[in-house]
DNA sequence: TATATTTGAAACCAAAAGGTTTCATATTAT
DNA sequence: ATAATATGAAACCTTTTGGTTTCAAATATA
């Protein structure tokens, strides 16, 4: 069974789960009560996030508690990251530079 | 049949056609010299890609070639950096910030 | 202690994914 | 005109995916 961080983001539910533990650790009763399909199947999609180590579970008594591992995205971005010269480099006159130029200004304050 | 961008990634031979095509326009038989599955299996594959808009199949005489249109990654790429901070925010010393801020200078340089 | 809660795991199921072979059609080359 | 090339699409098959219900075990609570 492939295993990637591709794969496991590829599935909306589990994009969800990575937001909701992104900013606080949640058991996972508490995390598949906001959702409308069994503990179970909440289960096997955190099963599966763990599995490739984006996020880590903590027993804690009987009850664990997921913790966001959001850096594993690092390879999601990296390989992202390679292509955008090449749809940024479709701009080559002094105009349309300037304008990407812009575009980069928006996107880096959005980050902050 | 779902059919978005996160799903095509998540395909190692389509994250490998895609980067087949970034460089350069290929018609479909070229495209599918280069796997050892059959030219239906990649054609499949590719008709995924242009379903999501990844590529543009353009027709000339009787082959048809495949042009990235590789700015879709940019929903991959967006999603991604909503959760920066939440792995970049655990250094929350003011020197930590400050590598924080270098870290995203070089990001920045990287990209051009 | 008896009961409720939280989780892990198994058995099972339908649909989707990824692959194959085969055939039809449109273009190009001989 | 005939043969070769490039593609689209259908029919079919196996494995994977995402879901279910059920049961057992560990921990907490009345």
């Amino acid at each position: 069974m492939r295993r990637d961080v591709f794969q496991a983001i590829a599935d909306p539910t589990r994009r969800e789960i990575l937001g909701m533990i992104a900013h606080k650790s949640l058991n996972i009763n508490s995390v598949s009560e906001n959702f409308d399909v069994s503990r179970a199947a909440i289960y096997k999609h955190m099963k599966i996030l763990a599995e490739c180590g984006l996020l880590e579970i903590k027993q804690q008594g009987r009850e664990r508690f997921c913790e966001g591992r959001l850096e594993r995205l690092n390879e999601v971005s990296d390989w992202v990251e390679q292509y955008r010269q090449f749809w940024e480099a479709r701009f080559d006159s002094l105009d349309n530079y300037l304008k990407e130029l812009q575009s980069k200004e928006k996107k880096n304050g959005k980050k902050k």
